[in-house]
DNA sequence: ACACGGACGTA
DNA sequence: CGTACGTCCGTGTT
C-alpha cells in the first residue's frame, strides 16, 4: 500500500492542546457576554479545523484526561504534584468544548484513571499496526517516544496552538539527537520538572544525548555509571533510582482497553444544527463559515448517506368541492399554512400525516372552506399569530388552534427559540426542509409548497409534543394558545395615537435640546457630538479633568447616574446641560419613531393607529415582547414624559379608554410561593405594603413608618425578587453597605419564610435543572452547575427571578384571553389594546363601561387562585395619561 | 450594509 | 455585585 492511498488517524490530546490555547489567548477577547470564558475552546478549535483541513483525516479523535489522578500518581505520589490547581476559568471550558466536539460528530475519548496521551498511545500504536497514517497531536513531550515511520508527532511552538511543529523520525533525531524511542531515556536523565519528576542534577539535554550515544542504551549507561567521572558522575550514581522511576513512568502505555479502536473513528457528518446551537451560545461567530467548509470536505469524504429522509407527498390542487371533502374526511390534526401576501391570505395548504392539499384563496375557496377553518377541527400551524390576522382582515374565524410548533418549540428552549420552520425541521426531524434560494431568479432547488410545509408542520409537532412534559403541553394549550388569538386581535385594533399632540411636543423638545447643546457647547469651549461617549470621554476626564468612573469595556462610563455623581463631587454646568440634553433628545426620538408608526394596518390601510407586534416567543421568563414599535417602554416617570402618553387616545367610535393594572403582583406570587405568614398578613390588611413591612422591619407603628424607612423597605422588596445583594442594595439606597446588611438581616428575622424560599427554590433549580412557574412553565438553567462563579451567580439570580416573574406573565396572560373571550362572548365592542406586563389597556365602546370594567375586575381578579388577593387598580379617561391614575 | 456597545425607556 | 425586554446612536468593521 503507498503511502498516500494509506487512510489517515489523527488523534489529539484535547487537555494540553485546549491548556495551551487558554495561556495563548487573550481571556478578554474570548469570553461571551455573560461572562462564560471561552478563549481555551476557540483557540483549540481554530487549531483542530485547520488541522483537519491541512490533513484531511479519515479517522479522528480526541483525547482528554478524567482527573488529576492516574495510575501513576498512584506509582508515585509527588507525580505532577507541584502542579497549581487547575483555574476554574479553564476547567469550566472543558464540558463545552467537549459539546462543540460532540456536535461536529468527533470523537471524545477519556477513561477513568488513563491519562490522554496513554489513549493517543494506545491509538496510534494501533493504527500503525493497522495500516494507518497516524498523526498524534499533543502538546506533551512524552509522546514523541511514539514517533516511528508511521506514526508524526505535532507538537505546538511555545506561542501557542497556531503553528505546530512536525516531528516525524527524522525530525526528532535532528532536535534531539536521538531516535524517538530513545528520547524517554532523555527525558529520565534530565526529569520533568512540570511533573514534578526531578532528574539528575547538572544533567541537561547535550549531557544525556552524549552519555546515551556513548553507552547505546540507557540501562548500559546506569550499569556503567562507575565509569563518569566528575561531579555528574556522582550525581548520576545518586539519582540512579530516580532515573529508573522517571523512565517506569514517562513510559507511555498503549494496551489500554479502550471502548473504540482506530477503524471506529472514522470521520462523520456533523450535526450542523448543533454546531449552530453551540457555537452560537459561545459566540463563536467566525467559526461557524470555517467550520461549514470543514464540513463540505467531511461530506466528499465520508461515503456514509445518512438514511434516507421521509419524502413529503406530492400536495394536490383539488377543486372547491374536493377540497371541502378531503377536509371533511380529515380525522386528527391537520397541518395548517396560510401563504400571507400584503396581509391577506393568498394561498392555503393542508395536511395529514399522508396526504396533502393546496389551493388559491379565491372567493369561491375561501367560502367553502371557511365552516372548516371556523370549526373546532383541530389545526396545527407554524407561526399562527400573522397567518389568523390575514385571515380575519378577509372575514375569516380560525377555530380549533391546537398547536403552534414556533411557540411550543419556545417552551422548550426559552433561552433560543427556533425562528423558523426550517429550524425546528432540522432540529426535530433531523431534515432539512426544501427551501428555494431567494437569491436566484430561477432557483434551482423548489421550496415546500404550502400543503407540503404543513406536511412537515404536522410531524414536526409530534416531534415536539414527544419531548414536552405533561406541565409545558397544558401551558401550550391553556395558555398560549389562547393568548396568541387575543393578541392577533390586539394587533389588528392598534391604539390611536395623535400625531398633532405628538408633533407639538416633538418641536418644543427640538429647540430645547439646540439651547442645551448650545449652552454645553458655550460650557466647554467647543462643539462635540453630545450622543458620542466616546467624544464625551475625551470632554470629561482628559478636557474637564474630572475623575475617573465606572469602567465599561470600551472606557469610562458617562451614564446618567455617573454623571449625576461627578455633579455632587465636581461641579461643572456642563453636566447637568448634558443631562438635560440627554432627557430632551430621549424624548424626542421616542415620539419621532412613534410618529412615524402611526400608519395603519398592513393591509387595512392607513386609520391614524399604531399597530405593535407582540412577540409571543421573545422573552426567557413567558413575558410578551413589543416591537415595531415597542409599546411596552412609553415613559411614565416624569411629569413631562407622560404628555407622550396622553397623545395614546381612545379610537374613533369608542367613548373612553380603561386601563387596568395589578398592584405588587410580583411581591404578592412571592408571599404566595413563600407562604410566609408576615408577607400574607400584609396583603390581608389591607394596609400599604411598603408601610406594613417598614412598620415590622423597624418595630414602629405602620403610622411612624418614615418616607425614608418606606423607601428602604420597598427597595429591598422589590430587590429580592430580582436577587439583590447587599452590595446593590447600598448601591441603590446610597447607604453603606453594613447598614444594607443589617436592613437584610431585620428583613429576613421578620420575614424569614422568604429567603427560605429564595434558597430552596434555587436549590431545586439546581437539582432539576430547571425553574417552573405556578402553572408548569418551564426554564432551563444548565448554568447553575457551572464552576464559572460569575456564571454560576447570573443564573442564581436568575432562576431565583423566573418563576416568580413567569408566574406574573402567567396569570397576566389568563387574565387577558378571558377579558378577550368575555368581551366578544357577550358581544361587546369594547377590546384590549396593549398589555405592558402587568397592565391592560383597553378600548371602551359607548355604553359599554360597567360591563367592561366589571369583567376586567373580574378576570384579572380572578386569574389565579393564590393565597393572597389579587388586586386590581382600574382607570378610566380618553388618553392613556389621564387614565392611567 | 452590518454588528456591537453604551445609554435609556418600561415592568 | 438586581430580573426581563427593545430601540436609538455612534463607532468600527465589511
Amino acid at each position: 500500500m503507498t503511502d498516500s492511498a494509506k487512510p489517515t488517524l489523527l488523534v489529539v490530546d484535547g487537555h494540553s492542546l485546549a491548556y495551551r490555547a487558554f495561556y495563548a489567548l487573550p481571556v478578554d477577547n474570548f469570553s461571551t457576554k455573560d461572562g462564560q470564558h471561552t478563549n481555551g475552546i476557540y483557540g483549540f478549535l481554530a487549531m483542530l479545523i485547520n488541522l483537519i483541513k491541512a490533513e484531511k483525516p479519515t479517522h479522528l479523535a480526541v483525547a482528554f484526561d478524567t482527573s488529576r489522578q492516574s495510575f501513576r500518581s498512584r506509582e508515585y505520589p509527588e507525580y505532577k504534584a507541584n502542579r497549581s490547581e487547575t483555574p476554574s476559568e479553564f476547567k469550566g471550558q472543558i464540558p463545552l468544548l467537549q459539546d462543540c466536539l460532540a456536535a461536529m460528530s468527533i470523537r471524545v475519548l477519556q477513561q477513568e484513571d488513563i491519562e490522554a496521551d496513554d489513549i493517543l498511545a494506545t491509538l496510534a500504536t494501533q493504527g500503525a499496526a493497522d495500516g494507518f497514517r497516524v498523526l498524534v497531536c499533543s502538546g506533551d513531550r512524552d509522546t514523541i517516544q511514539l514517533v516511528n515511520d508511521d506514526i508524526t508527532l505535532l507538537y505546538p511552538n511555545v506561542q501557542g496552538v497556531s503553528q505546530l511543529k512536525r516531528y516525524d523520525r527524522q525530525a526528532v533525531i535532528e532536535r534531539y539527537g536521538v531516535p524517538p524511542e530513545q528520547y524517554p531515556d532523555i527525558a529520565a536523565l534530565v526529569g520533568e520538572t512540570s511533573d514534578n519528576l526531578p532528574g539528575v542534577p547538572k544533567v541537561g539535554e547535550k549531557t544525556a544525548v552524549k552519555w546515551l550515544t556513548q553507552f547505546g542504551s540507557l540501562d548500559a549507561l546506569l550499569e556503567g555509571a562507575e565509569s563518569i567521572k566528575g561531579v555528574v558522575g556522582n550525581n548520576l550514581r545518586e539519582h540512579v533510582e530516580d532515573v529508573r522511576r522517571n523512565r517506569m513512568l514517562n513510559r507511555l502505555m498503549t494496551d489500554v482497553e479502550l471502548p473504540l479502536g482506530p477503524g471506529d473513528l472514522e470521520v462523520q457528518p456533523m450535526d450542523a444544527q448543533a454546531v449552530r446551537d453551540i457555537f452560537a451560545r459561545l459566540e463563536f461567530k467566525t467559526l461557524i463559515p470555517r467550520v461549514a467548509e470543514l464540513a463540505g470536505i467531511e461530506q466528499q469524504m465520508a461515503a456514509v448517506t445518512s438514511a434516507a429522509a421521509m419524502l413529503a407527498p406530492t400536495a394536490e390542487e383539488p377543486a372547491p368541492g374536493d377540497l371541502v371533502a378531503w377536509l371533511g374526511s380529515a380525522t386528527g390534526d391537520v397541518g395548517v399554512t396560510i401563504v400571507v401576501e400584503g396581509g391577506l391570505p393568498r394561498r392555503v395548504g393542508f395536511a395529514t400525516k399522508d396526504s396533502a392539499v393546496e389551493a388559491t384563496l379565491t372567493a369561491e375557496v375561501e367560502q367553502a372552506i371557511s365552516p372548516w377553518l371556523a370549526s373546532d377541527a383541530p389545526k396545527v400551524f407554524s407561526d399562527a399569530k400573522p397567518q389568523i390576522k390575514a385571515l380575519r382582515r378577509a372575514g375569516l374565524a380560525i377555530g380549533g388552534l391546537a398547536f403552534d410548533v414556533i411557540v411550543a418549540g419556545w417552551l422548550l428552549r426559552p433561552s433560543f427559540p427556533d425562528k423558523t420552520l426550517a429550524h425546528l425541521v432540522d432540529r426535530y426531524l433531523d431534515e432539512e426542509l426544501p427551501e428555494a434560494d431567494p437569491t436566484q431568479l430561477v432557483p434551482e432547488t423548489e421550496g415546500a409548497t404550502p400543503g407540503q410545509l404543513s406536511w412537515y408542520i404536522l410531524r414536526v409537532a409530534e416531534a415536539v409534543r414527544a419531548e414536552m412534559a405533561p406541565s409545558v403541553a397544558t401551558v401550550l394549550s391553556d395558555i398560549e394558545l389562547p393568548t396568541l388569538l387575543a393578541l392577533a386581535d390586539m394587533e389588528l385594533a392598534g391604539v390611536a395615537v395623535s400625531h398633532d399632540t405628538l408633533a407639538e411636543f416633538s418641536g418644543e423638545l427640538a429647540q430645547r435640546a439646540d439651547a442645551l447643546a448650545q449652552a454645553a457647547y458655550t460650557a466647554i469651549g467647543r462643539e462635540v457630538n453630545l450622543g458620542s461617549p466616546k467624544q464625551l470621554q475625551e470632554v470629561l476626564f482628559d478636557e474637564l479633568q474630572l475623575p475617573k468612573t465606572r469602567k465599561t469595556k470600551t472606557g469610562y462610563s458617562t451614564d446618567a447616574a455617573v454623571l449625576a455623581d461627578l455633579q455632587e463631587t465636581n461641579p461643572h454646568p456642563f453636566l447637568d446641560l448634558l443631562l438635560q440634553h440627554r432627557e430632551a433628545t430621549k424624548l424626542r426620538q421616542i415620539i419621532e419613531s412613534l410618529d412615524s408608526a402611526i400608519g395603519g394596518d398592513a393591509a387595512i390601510g392607513p386609520d391614524g393607529r399604531i399597530h405593535t407586534t407582540y412577540v409571543q416567543t421573545g422573552s426567557q421568563t413567558g413575558r410578551l415582547s413589543s416591537t415595531d414599535p415597542n409599546l411596552q417602554n412609553i415613559p411614565i416617570r416624569t411629569e413631562e414624559s407622560r404628555r407622550i402618553r396622553s397623545a395614546f387616545v381612545v379610537g374613533e367610535g369608542y367613548e373612553t379608554l380603561l386601563t387596568a393594572d395589578y398592584s405588587q403582583i410580583e411581591m404578592r406570587i412571592m408571599a404566595h410561593l413563600s407562604e410566609d405568614p408576615g408577607l400574607i398578613e400584609a396583603f390581608n390588611s389591607g394596609e400599604d405594603l411598603h408601610r406594613f413591612v417598614g412598620a415590622r422591619v423597624f418595630a414602629v407603628e405602620p403610622e411612624d413608618v418614615t418616607p425614608a424607612m418606606r423607601t428602604k423597605v420597598k427597595a429591598m422588596s422589590y430587590g429580592l425578587v430580582y436577587g439583590l445583594s447587599a452590595f446593590g442594595l447600598s448601591k441603590q439606597l446610597r447607604i453603606e453597605q453594613s447598614e444594607a446588611k443589617q436592613l437584610m438581616m431585620e428583613y429576613f428575622a421578620r420575614f424569614g419564610a422568604v429567603r427560605d424560599y429564595l434558597r430552596s427554590s434555587v436549590e431545586q433549580a439546581r437539582i432539576d435543572g430547571y425553574t417552573e412557574t405556578i402553572f408548569g412553565r418551564r426554564r432551563p438553567f444548565p448554568d447553575l452547575a457551572s464552576p464559572n462563579r460569575v456564571l454560576r451567580e447570573n443564573a442564581e439570580r436568575a432562576a431565583l427571578n423566573a418563576p416568580i416573574q413567569g408566574s406574573a406573565a402567567d396569570i397576566m396572560k389568563i387574565a387577558l384571553f378571558h377579558i378577550h373571550d368575555d368581551f366578544a362572548a357577550r358581544e361587546m365592542r369594547s377590546r384590549v389594546l396593549l398589555q405592558i406586563h402587568d397592565e391592560l389597556v383597553i378600548e371602551v365602546a359607548p355604553g359599554e363601561w360597567d360591563a367592561a370594567e366589571q369583567v376586567v375586575s373580574q378576570r384579572m381578579g380572578d386569574a389565579a387562585e393564590l393565597s393572597v388577593p389579587l388586586e386590581v387598580q382600574i382607570g378610566r379617561g380618553g388618553d392613556w395619561n389621564s387614565a392611567g391614575h
